[in-house]
DNA sequence: AGAATTGTGGGGAAAAGTGGGGAAAAAGGG
DNA sequence: CCCTTTTTCCCCACTTTTCCCCACAATTCT
């Protein structure tokens, strides 16, 4: 379970550390994928991700449309282990893809982490909340 | 499993190097195949080739078409080692199926490996992402 | 205030990408 | 059947990139 925001610099080597609170669940490595529909890159713990295919690849019917769902979530993540500091290196595609520059915020989102780029992380979160006042307005919070 | 988008050089002599991280699973040795309905290469390890025939088979009920089955599947299809350098040479009548010149993109697709020609895999992979997204707006993620 | 942890940067060893040479095997012709 | 020519395959070599480790500064915690 991932919570908070961070902010750190994306060094002239592409890594970013994550948080140390969020080290001891990602001792087994990480992965890295686009995230879906949004412009910014996913980070799961392996297990996290496993089930998450597995889940949509249940949803698939078709052989021919489960080999576009494999190329498409698979051909775009990355597995990579954290160095000795914490860091995880970004892959160039992944970067270019969430706009990262020198300067990465890293969000806990419940089961996943997510690193975005200042611009999109100011337009999701400010979006994000007003949603998500809308849905504790009409489903109360407990 | 296997992740990722890899772009290698091919050259005269027709070899590709396979992603270091994809060797360990290739030990024995891997299947070239055409592509099922798309025009690249699939890569197989042993292993999950013979799953794969197998099921395939299994799902044939007259003997005509198993046997038509098998010329298409077995016909076209190459058994291949890893050179010390983690390479394999591509059989020119698959290399011409698959279109590809001197460079090639190796992309990770869970179960297997998939081999493409830049202008193919451009195409293929926007809208494989476009069905990815279908799916994960329509159905959600768990 | 001191100690430990964390953010940030860089250097050096190891591995990976790329290319080519030469021996063994295969093919073909006399 | 043997010799020549071609192809295949394995190994070596060089350059670039990656990755792992160390180091310092800043911050946090005790």
């Amino acid at each position: 379970m991932f919570f908070g925001e961070y902010t750190y610099k994306v060094d002239e080597k592409g890594r970013v550390p994550l948080p140390p609170k969020f080290r001891r669940q990602m001792k087994e490595g990480v992965i890295l994928a686009k995230g879906m529909g949004e412009k910014c890159i996913s980070v799961y713990p392996i297990a996290e991700w496993k089930r998450l295919s597995d889940s949509l690849a249940a949803k698939v019917v078709t052989p021919a449309n489960l080999r576009r769902l494999n190329r498409a979530i698979f051909g775009s993540a990355f597995g990579v282990s954290l160095d000795g500091q914490g860091r995880v290196i970004l892959p160039f595609s992944l970067r270019e893809y969430a706009g990262i520059g020198d300067t990465a915020i890293v969000v806990g989102a419940n089961n996943c982490v997510e690193l975005w780029c200042e611009g999109e992380w100011q337009a999701e979160k400010t979006s994000a909340e007003e949603q998500a006042s809308d849905i504790i307005e009409n489903f109360g919070t407990q």
